[in-house]
DNA sequence: TCGGTATAGTGATCATACCAGTTCTCGTCA
DNA sequence: TGACGAGAACTGGTATGATCACTATACCGA
């Protein structure tokens, strides 16, 4: 135990920063490439491993992007890419114990009842048009329960998106993809298609009708379907 | 020239998924430590290099930690240390566009006036207690700038925490760390310090009344207050 | 001009050596 | 006997050089 807070940072970091530095500072713009990892090593004076360590933890966290062969590449940093960043974290989070998985459950809810309230303060015409598009979308789909279930998540998000907030997309996007890795609170099962349907539409109507209270309520019905149905655990595997 | 997509993974993917492997199954408990990397290498029959990329990329998904000169240690994943992931990018991404930064006021502002509506309906004595005692702790700041941020921020997490959800708690550290970072939406100054104790009583009194209602609109009132006092750009929203 | 191939460039992987920390061992000394 | 400290042994960090696998490009032939 070292009895002063001097932390030898190692010389991967001193490079990430560097690098980082080129990227922010708009050196090297979005979608050009970075120089090789030789002609780094002797820009920078250091061995090959460190650049590639840091080059590493730059494509982990999704500034670049690097390919076989290839020179590495800036990415766009984008809400979604961050929370993608967190895909694998969260897998793991959600498997080590069932009270997390309660939790994300707990936070979808909150976050959906908060969403439907407003998105029918501010839907436009367009935005219901987009909405009865993505239900009869749903309809479409049913008989195969997968591209249903995909078409269920769509119809969550589009009316998230009614918020003009990529943040709220990309966090509907990863809440509802963890949950259906779990095979849970989609509340759907072949058979069930109809209910769903029905609940989607109620939800529309409020919406349409401006009516945030009782959109919220319709959506409280609909995610609290799953609560109810899923202690007795239907049989779908 | 590959005739199907299959994509040939990276020979540290394959160990990264080993490694990951032998941690979620339990094999690897918390707090116990990994085999050194040579034992590694030569365990799976590759070389160090591609050990070291799986090791790396488990230590910035937070799932282990590398010391110099010790064994990995596993740790454990909680919804804090899985935003902390995201921490670095997320700073990158609110550098990128103005644009981001007011998207993620606005989520906060989302996140705050529901869980001020949650901390209304759950709240106990003692959650209350201890409201009061975070709003008393940020009086005695008064005359310390960082200090008096500081337990500002400690009180928006409290009401937070009268959820019970740690990943409400998580993101709430995260969202206010964030913006603190670029210096806005935390409506304090020297001087001003009153005006925000007084809009923080009045918050918890509302909470103490079990009013919703009441208590959504204090903290939008405390929140918007930003919006006025930031900058003379009229905010048309 | 077009198309395919040879070539150079790039990242991926390995082997080896050595540096820089930590942990453990064991012998010394009070 | 027991506390302590020097040093061995172990572990991660870094450097170097070589080689493999993949990509892009320049060149050459039809």
């Amino acid at each position: 135990m070292n009895s002063d807070h001097i932390v030898r940072r190692k010389l991967s970091d001193e490079v990430f920063d560097r690098l980082a530095g080129m990227i922010t500072s708009g050196e090297i713009g979005t979608g050009e490439t970075l120089p090789s990892e030789r002609v780094l090593m002797e820009r920078f004076g250091v061995g090959r491993p460190a650049i590639r360590e840091a080059m590493q933890a730059l494509a982990n966290l999704g500034l670049i992007q690097i390919n076989h062969g290839e020179r590495a590449k800036v990415r766009e940093i984008t809400a979604r890419s961050l929370v993608r960043q967190v895909d694998l974290a969260a897998q793991f989070l959600l498997n080590a114990s069932p009270t997390n998985l309660d939790h994300l459950k707990q936070a979808r809810r909150f976050f959906e009842r908060g969403m439907v309230r407003s998105a029918a303060e501010l839907a436009t015409p367009d935005d219901l048009a987009q909405l009865r598009d993505a239900l009869a979308a749903q309809r479409q789909q049913i008989g195969d329960v997968p591209a249903f279930i995909r078409a269920d998540m769509l119809f969550h998000r589009q009316i998230t998106r009614i918020s003009g907030n990529p943040i709220f997309d990309a966090v509907s996007e990863a809440m509802l993809s963890w949950l259906q890795a779990h095979r849970t609170d989609l509340l759907i099962w072949p058979g069930n298609e109809e209910v769903t349907l029905r609940e989607h539409a109620e939800i529309i109507d409020r919406i349409a009708a401006h009516d945030a209270e009782g959109a919220e309520a319709a959506m409280v019905r609909h995610l609290d379907r799953s609560a109810d149905l899923y202690g007795p655990r239907p049989s779908t595997g």
